[in-house]
DNA sequence: ACGGTTTGGTGACTTCGTCACCGACAGCGT
DNA sequence: ACGCTGTCGGTGACGAAGTCACCAAACCGT
């Protein structure tokens, strides 16, 4: 079951192959105004790894040991229960730093979270003695970081309070619709539905089935369409005021 | 209700007595460790404020703009819901910095936590250009920064797996033991037990009547004591496996 | 075509959250 | 002492969510 996908290919594609450095920088807004040589710094002690999707990128017992910066591509962060539920934590999209390596780079203590790649990556790997010249000289790179940092934290919080307070047809109508932003068709298993929420596939079965049977979607296996958007929407935006 | 606490009271005790600089430094692991310099900046540049009981340190709309480091008293993190329901994120004990209010200070966005003084407290108060300069020049600071951003993330983790998994029961016993390592007697509502688990007062009333029904604990209104630690012991120790 | 796996559907039951309401107690001013 | 008021806690009824056991249909590899 664990996907055990071999270990991150890496690849310089600035020593390896006769192109030009990528301008990869340049997808980070916070990276986007660093002073010229830190940039350089950034591009000559960098490489560039890809991993194919499915790959677990970092989890218990797999200590990362270089920052990651995603290039193209999407990390689930997650945690299993020793019941064997899971929730996902937060997503990592393109443009932002994984920071939860740097933050088991200074393993301070074990964590039970995993992530996974859930596309094809590409990403920046900045080894930990780079990411620590990198910090202490320059202000923007801080922020960088410590912005990358709050967001998670952040993300944390909404994600307690969501578990904590709210409804889960609300939640369940929320994900469904943007899961379904680019089509009204999705691929996701009931169980994926429910990992994402933290519960358990069977309310979420019984849910969707109440949804359709609002009219609201169409289930079929393992992808449900969008029928009513408005339906949905409205039971999204109800507020436990 | 909301206790609108007056604003710091600042006190250099460097300058303003005679008395010699106190030497909080050593009160952190992580700091004792910094090279001379680094701890005379450190000390030179903060502040020693004290806090009274029930001051919200910070919170929407109230920026702080300091990191604060946490000399004696606790701090209580915790998050409101639109419903008026609570729950009680994190604490920062003496020893620890209040990281968030880095996080804050690098304000990415509005967060809905607040921070509130538990017990009075004293602090050292880093103002922001100060916290720059200590992080680009000492390794060891940065470590303790990091250090303590990962470890309110990790316990951000522990938060969600309880709440999401765990059978309110068993930590509510987890809750009570911990509560009560100091004396068999505790004082404490139902209705901040509720907060504490993130979970409605009548949901924690119920389940304290069963305990006392089981002769684990004695409730009077405000304080309850333990009477079988035993029993609470066991049911706390048990996992979901 | 076969057997195993994944997916999802269902009923019965427990636990948890919500709502409405009530009574008991402490603090306080007169 | 008396009543007023706000906090604290108890309770019943109900709805929402999680758990358990089990089954059926769809899919997959060989």
């Amino acid at each position: 079951e664990r996907v055990k996908g071999e270990h991150m290919q890496e690849k310089d594609t600035s020593l390896e192959t006769g192109k030009p450095a990528e301008l990869w920088i340049e997808k980070f807004e916070g990276l986007s105004k660093l002073e010229g040589t830190i940039k350089q710094t950034l591009m000559r002690e960098s490489t560039i790894v890809t991993v194919p999707e499915g790959t677990i990128i970092f989890g218990p017992g797999k200590p990362p040991e270089n920052l990651l910066l995603l290039l193209e591509g999407r990390v689930r962060v997650h945690q299993t229960s020793e019941g064997g539920r899971e929730i996902v934590l937060y997503r990592v999209e393109a443009g932002q730093s994984c920071v939860l390596t740097t933050a088991c780079l200074l393993a301070y203590e074990d964590y039970s979270a995993e992530g996974v790649a859930e596309t094809d990556i590409r990403a920046a790997a900045i080894p930990r003695p780079v990411f620590d010249t990198l910090i202490s000289q320059s202000v923007d790179f801080r922020n960088f970081i410590f912005t990358a940092y709050s967001k998670r934290i952040t993300d944390l919080f909404l994600v307690i309070e969501e578990i904590a307070f709210q409804r889960l047809d609300i939640r369940l109508a929320q994900k469904l619709l943007n899961l379904a932003r680019v089509s009204d068709h999705i691929k996701v298993t009931h169980q994926q539905l429910a990992a994402e929420l933290g519960t358990a596939r069977e309310v979420i079965s019984r849910q969707l089935g109440e949804f359709q049977r609002r009219g609201w979607i169409l289930q079929a296996r393992g992808t449900l369409g969008l029928l009513d958007r408005n339906g949905l929407t409205h039971l999204a935006s109800l507020d436990p005021a």
